[in-house]
DNA sequence: AAAAACCCTGACCAGTTGGACAATTTTTCT
DNA sequence: AGAAAAATTGTCCAACTGGTCAGGGTTTTT
């Protein structure tokens, strides 16, 4: 993983170490964070991420020497995230608890991250031109791996057999919905932002179609 | 709906006419669509827009004052195309009938006209800048009406009681994924590109899950 | 055919942006 | 303390971008 999104380590030949440095290179993080999700990767300024760092520009420079060394840190940061943030899922769990809990996780991380789940929409909006080696590699064989766990469990009568990748693409679609398209789902549900309840609802339409739509017996 | 999203029309004093307006105009906006959906609005240049229009950077602009008109355009036509495009849900149409076609209208929109869907969502990532309005009106009021249908649905025993709001939330993540997130949808299941059959098979997934998962017994 | 309306473009420009760099200050290490 | 390492910043710049404009060409209208 690392191997693949982390920038070239020719940048930084000797690991420098420095209080300083963490705090500064994490400052930056978050300022570019924020900048990326709401501006996208080109219309992010090295000059805006700087001023919300608190940094001046040279000092961004200092620390990332480009604007798209920032940009893949940050997205290696995401799919960290998204690798450990997920409990597993195995055959030799309930799918009647497993399921739940991932829609119920997948949904928090939606309201907890919205800035890291619209950078990833907008990465891949754009031909995944960074992510695409996680995308075929990591995710897909991930993919692959809780496939095997569905035809089990549809095996087993535990479920209804469903097209296993599509069941994925569902259930990501509609819990990162909450966090992409969150401007349209407060406009709709005529709110200036999404209250706590909302995702409450969310979370429990979600899985109640998901689970019913797919015979898991509660 | 126009007043709301049209360039200001004191842009163009005089509808003027002619042929080769008329052609070029849409030349612009086919292209202009490609590099919006591509780079997104602060990415796109106006020069890579004319060069693919096959025009001189000054005859686009001579059409269009500014990028920020092009791109204006380029929304409209796409909330045009979604108005029109789906047919409507009445309390007196079965729902056996109305989610199932719903449903594949709209996946089949992802499929046709990935280019727009992906402009919907950069701009709505982006804060809907100039989509709010729509959102807030247009948008609203339609799901405000689809949400009494659902009740009625509800309240005859057609379908179980879902919040009527995250139903449609459901749909169109379940939907849009297609469009949005082709890439990662193509890498996950190992191809280049979608086929015709993966679209079939997103179609009978999701409104299985949908159909059982509510309860509308088909 | 000639005027009027429309279309096209090269040259130009002012503003912005990512990034380089040398000089200086601060921190860390011995 | 003093040297070495690390951090900081003002200044500068080349590349690019959206947009202007004057002049010339083409089409349509009368």
């Amino acid at each position: 993983m690392e191997r693949i999104l982390e920038a070239d380590d020719g940048d930084e030949p000797t690991p420098r170490g420095g209080r300083i440095r963490a705090r500064n290179k994490a400052h930056i993080i978050a300022a570019a964070e924020k900048v990326f999700a709401e501006r996208g990767y080109d219309g992010a300024t090295t000059a805006e991420i700087a001023e919300i760092a608190g940094l001046a520009k040279s000092n961004v420079h200092y620390y990332f020497g480009t604007k798209e060394a920032i940009y893949r840190e940050v997205i290696a940061g995401i799919v960290d995230l998204w690798l450990r943030a997920f409990g597993d899922i195995t055959a030799n769990d309930d799918p009647a608890v497993a399921i739940p809990a991932y829609i119920r996780q997948k949904l928090l991380y939606s309201r907890k991250r919205p800035l890291a789940s619209r950078i990833f929409a907008t990465e891949i909006i754009r031909g995944a031109p960074i992510l695409r080696p996680f995308l075929e590699l990591e995710l897909h064989d991930w993919v692959a791996d809780k496939a095997r766990v569905l035809e089990r469990w549809a095996a087993d009568g535990k479920m209804d057999p469903v097209a296993p990748h599509h069941f994925f693409f569902l259930i990501w679609a509609a819990t990162q919905t909450y966090a992409d398209f969150g401007t349209q789902v407060a406009a709709v549900l005529g709110r200036k932002r999404l209250k706590e309840e909302d995702f409450e609802t969310a979370i429990e339409t979600v899985t109640q179609i998901v689970m019913k739509g797919c015979g898991i017996r509660r």
